[in-house]
DNA sequence: CGCCCTCGAGTTCC
DNA sequence: CTCGAGGGCG
């Protein structure tokens, strides 16, 4: 079917998005087709070419198979010892898998000297050739037998030896390590090459390999690498003077060659298991540069010799890397679900078969809104690949088309018409994405009206939980937020999982948030529109919430960050028959409206807009933020220039970076303690 | 009219 | 946390 013109197109289109795809890989560290798409697409090509040969270009992707040492400008390399590479674990049973196989190799002794556990450095493998200790050679991995002479590069790095330091070093070794860059070097790298107008690498380890393969060494001498060696080769056989892998790492570093931090000598698996979880979860953080998890090693040299390697492959049975669990996982798509919201927005919700992705179990992944669903063509029972967007919210990249079942083709996904909870057709408001209920009885937005307003930031109410509302609402006891305060202790007393003593607190704690101002009120009634900034600048101007019904939207406009569109939304909000009642079932129940008019702050804060970010050694979130607010200062969200500081605790993301690259300053909680005089 | 800042709203897991 | 959109300001 491929004829020539037809052919030719076809040939041209798939050399180009190869390239493309190879460009988003290796570059933009963005991949936009999946290993297999790519794999057939090459076929395709390969196939194509054959067939014609008429069509082959010199500058095909085809031809770079196999060529990826020859095809370059710089000269090969041998390895005196071949490099090999690791098999993986990607979770504790693959490392107990992986230590079976070995006590059937070598039985007990497989687990009699401990194991090293030694950080898996993400960078550029490399090999290090000395003679009479006197640095020859530096060669990438290439293929494991051949790789590239870099030499003149390596010579740059400033914490390779040229000579090795000490003394009882073979005659001729390779010393093997990473070539790395700090994320600190990184991104200055990266901002000086904004300043040239040249393209910025997506990752250290990609901009590693870069400045190694550099022509120019004085390219690569501004390049911030750096080295930490981990294992050596020596070319015939030598009898070494110590026993242990432990043992050879300390010898590395006695010649002057840099050992990677955080190593460890575990006696037992479990040890190698803890340490594991501690490097994903704390060391990973902390580190300066990048690693994609450990290297676990049996640490006897001897009983590493017995084990030896894979029959076929050079994968040592006595090493292993002990990898993080991945960002993407694949899994089934089970079902779609649809949520109603308490603005009455459906939103489809993936229900998955439960997998594992960076340390959590994640079953759920939003789908955002129906098109979505339509332009990644999922369909139910596909298998798709799942990410964990953000470091928390999991995120369906797409389907995986080949492992569709072609036996039982998964049928496509067909939003729905009409509200899953009440049969309401939905509406559709032009120009927008999100599908509506339109009925405002509808009693899936009454559960998250209700849960709405008893929120922290609303009227804060301690004990209705979502799932109490949920039981309340159920047994016909509650029905719109006023009907809140006439409930009892009796009535409360008498439904399943709730004892006097619950019932009894949350009686009281209803009643306590019948004082709260009229900006919590307004926030937790729900209008369109209206969050806590907003309700807090209408409280403000209005005084009550009498005086805010009866406001014309011009005065509503008048006010500083609020516009028509908002005025709108507020006007016809307190236009509304069913609105105004509430209000004043509210008011009947001895709710307040009143905004109390607070006291000028006179706080060391008063005027600044302060970001807060990570996790605060003692304070709580809302802690902090009324800590501020007392003192005269506003909290915001997002870090602008107009942000006087940022206040960072651990496990700070993208703001801290956003607040250094805008020349934000940036304090502890200690030092916001002291500025506001506590 | 376009840019930038803020705010609202939706979201998962333990 | 991130996206999208309202609103202020030049």
């Amino acid at each position: 079917m491929a004829g020539p013109p037809e052919g030719l197109a076809r040939a041209q289109w798939l050399r180009e998005a190869l390239e493309r795809a190879a460009h988003e890989y290796y570059v933009l560290d963005q991949p936009a087709l999946s290993d297999a798409e790519y794999d057939r697409l090459f076929h395709e090509l390969r196939a194509l070419e054959q067939a014609h040969p008429a069509l082959r270009a010199p500058d095909s992707p085809t031809l770079r198979v196999g060529t990826d040492v020859g095809a370059s400008h710089l000269a090969k390399y041998a390895h005196l010892v071949p490099m090999g590479s690791l098999s993986n674990a990607f979770s504790d049973e693959d490392l107990e898998g992986w230590a079976a196989s070995g006590r059937d190799v070598a039985g007990d002794d497989f687990d009699r000297s401990g194991f090293c556990c030694e950080l898996k450095i993400d960078g550029a493998s490399m090999s290090l050739t000395y003679r009479d200790g006197v640095l020859v050679t530096g060669a990438t991995r290439g293929n494991g037998n051949v790789g590239e002479d870099v030499t003149a590069n390596v010579r740059t790095i400033r914490d390779i030896p040229l000579r090795l330091a000490g003394s009882g070093w073979p005659a001729v070794i390779e010393i093997r390590g990473e070539v790395y860059m700090t994320f600190d070097g990184f991104e200055r790298m990266n901002e000086e090459r904004v300043r040239a107008g040249e393209p910025v690498f997506a990752n250290p380890r990609n901009s590693a390999a870069g400045a190694l393969r550099q022509k120019d060494p004085a390219v690569t001498a501004r390049r911030p690498l750096r080295f930490f060696g981990y294992a050596f080769a020596v070319p015939g056989t030598t009898t070494l003077p110590f026993a242990t892998q432990w043992e050879l790492l300390e010898t590395l570093a006695s010649w002057g060659v840099p050992v990677a931090p955080h190593r460890q000598l575990c006696a037992t698996l479990a040890e190698v298991h803890a340490w594991a979880h501690a490097l994903e979860s704390t060391h990973r953080a902390e580190l300066a540069f990048a690693i994609d998890g450990g290297v676990v090693k049996v640490n006897a040299l001897a009983t590493q010799a017995d084990l030896g390697s894979t029959a076929g492959g050079r994968e040592p049975r006595w090493a292993i890397a002990r990898k993080f669990a991945p960002d993407v996982a694949e899994t089934r798509l089970v079902g779609i679900e649809i949520q109603v919201g308490r603005t009455g927005v459906l939103t489809p919700r993936a229900v998955l078969d439960p997998v594992e992705i960076g340390g959590t179990t994640v079953t759920y992944a939003t789908l955002h809104n129906f098109d979505l669903i339509a332009a990644k063509d999922l369909r139910i029972g596909d298998v798709v690949q799942v990410k964990r967007a953000g470091e928390v919210i999991p995120q369906i990249l797409g389907p995986v088309p080949e492992r569709r079942d072609a036996a039982q083709p998964p049928s496509p996904f067909v939003a729905p018409t009409a509200c899953p909870v009440c049969g309401t057709p939905v509406v559709r408001i032009a120009d927008e994405v999100a599908v509506r209920c339109p009925n405002e009885r509808c009693p899936a937005r009454h559960l998250e009206e209700l849960i709405h307003f008893t929120a922290r930031a609303a009227m804060d109410i301690r004990g209705l939980s979502e799932q109490r509302v949920r039981q309340l609402l159920d047994a016909g006891l509650i029905s719109d937020p006023a009907t809140l305060y006439d409930l009892t202790e009796d009535v409360l007393a008498a439904l399943p999982r709730l004892g006097e003593k619950s019932a009894q607190q949350l009686v009281a704690a209803i009643a306590a948030s019948k004082t709260q101002p009229l900006s919590r009120l307004l926030f937790g009634l729900g209008i369109p529109d209206v969050g806590e900034e907003t309700a807090k600048l209408l409280a403000r101007h209005f005084g009550t919430a009498e005086a805010l019904q009866q406001a014309a939207p011009t005065e509503i406009e008048g006010l500083h960050g609020v516009g028509p569109s908002i005025a709108a939304s507020v006007h016809g909000w307190f236009a509304s028959e069913s609105n105004q009642a509430l209000v004043r079932a509210l008011i009947a129940r001895g709710v307040n409206t009143v905004e109390p008019t607070r006291a000028e702050a006179d706080g060391a804060l008063r005027g600044l807009k302060i970001v807060i970010t990570g996790t605060l050694p003692t304070l709580g979130r809302t802690e902090a933020k009324e800590l501020v607010e007392g003192a005269g200062g506003k909290v915001t969200d997002s870090v602008s220039k107009n942000t006087d500081f940022l206040v960072v605790g651990a496990d700070a993301g993208s703001k801290l970076d956003k607040a250094k690259a805008l020349g934000v300053e940036v304090i502890d909680e200690a030092e916001l303690l002291r500025r506001v005089g506590r």
